[in-house]
DNA sequence: CGATACATTGAACAAATTCAAAGCTGGTGG
DNA sequence: CCACCAGCTTTGAATTTGTTCAATGTATCG
């Protein structure tokens, strides 16, 4: 597939004289599906945006295990935040499938960009939509229970359970594939769900699912 | 005391004629210690910025608990998720301390300034800022341990020891009182921390204490 | 079919909270 | 100046929530 500047909303203001600018700056990479595009701890060197594919974005505990934070689809700014405050990735990030980005030399973006309100507003858009996620992540991990989590997700995404594994469901929420399972059980028992053959999931009493969150 | 949008560093960079636009559009309002600036759920209506005081930002799970995420303090941008993105507010934020705020109608502060670079990049910074800040809860509560947080509270802040009861520490970190003084305790056990009659701690082993976080 | 991955279930385990009781400490009034 | 009270702090035991481990059950797809 052939990537351009211009079909990127991101920078849609842009005149045909900056946009060879950013050209100058800039170059698009394609990844396979589980290669890593950064790793947390690692110094930035560019900002990216994702064009293609789905970007996972987890942290690493003590234990090796990896907990989910977002996944990115197109289009997205990635990284931003390592960039702007020069720190190193709080995050590390992982195609789920192929995918492309495009890597912008952030230095000479800042330079060259940063007084143009169109992309200063785009900016505010993205760090305001990843702050939204984080606020998310922060309410669904300190505040939900696991029962709790279970609910809010079959509530949001219940169509993921017809093609989505268990366990990778489980892993999305953080919680273990045992306790999914025993979750999905108890709602069942208590006639709040069913899932038929084909792993789909019924809400039979849609109040009684949002009592748990 | 009374304040000055002209002293407030975020419009450091408007000409008098937009200080009296914006003028038009916010006042000043100050609180008690205690009081509630605004209550997880509520609609904003204006954009804040702290001028004076101490703002805590916390979250309330279904227990009824205060979580704590943040403290505030000037000159700081509160509120502008919410704002931006028309949403409730993701969490509860009140005064520790008296305090002063600036109220901006928000509607208003869209359409007069964001197409100004340097409010645009002022409001960049803010957001980065808290992007980190929200970036960090979610390393603390998602990553680390008890034991692991407390040692990391010591290595950043121990000075607060002397002055901060250890209760409100423990609130600070999201644990109970009880677990802050047992993981003090095997600290001290294990000669990485000692503590003297005036509740100061003196690291005496500070790389076994990095070590635990 | 049969192998292999996925899902379920029970039991043991781990981390931290809650509950209860006892120990300190520092300020106050006698 | 001392005794005492209120509010912290500490300590132990029970509880809670969820993970881990192990075994068994069930699909699914070459």
């Amino acid at each position: 597939m052939e990537f351009k500047l211009k079909d990127i909303p991101f920078f849609n203001s842009l005149s045909e004289d900056n946009l060879k600018k950013l050209e100058k700056i800039s170059y698009f990479k394609s990844y396979e599906a589980d290669e890593l595009l950064f790793y947390e701890g690692d110094a930035p060197k560019k900002l990216y945006i994702l064009v293609d594919g789905v970007l996972r974005l987890y942290k690493t505990n003590p234990k090796g295990q990896e907990i989910y934070i977002h996944q990115f689809i197109p289009t997205a700014m990635v990284g931003e935040l390592a960039n702007f405050e020069n720190m190193p990735f709080p995050a590390s990030a992982r195609f789920v499938t192929g995918g492309t980005v495009l890597k912008i030399e952030y230095k000479s973006l800042e330079n060259m960009f940063f007084k143009n309100p169109d992309i200063c507003m785009e900016i505010i858009k993205s760090l305001s939509k990843k702050l939204k996620v984080m606020s998310n992540v922060i309410h669904n991990e300190m505040i939900l229970t696991s029962e709790a989590k279970v609910a809010k997700f079959i509530d949001e995404h219940k169509e993921l359970f017809e093609t989505v594994k268990n366990n990778q469901i489980a892993a999305i929420l953080n919680v273990s594939p045992e306790t999914l399972s025993r979750t999905l059980a108890k709602l069942k028992k208590k006639n709040i769900i069913s899932i038929d053959k084909s792993h789909a999931i019924t809400i039979l009493d849609h109040p009684a699912l949002k009592e748990l969150f």
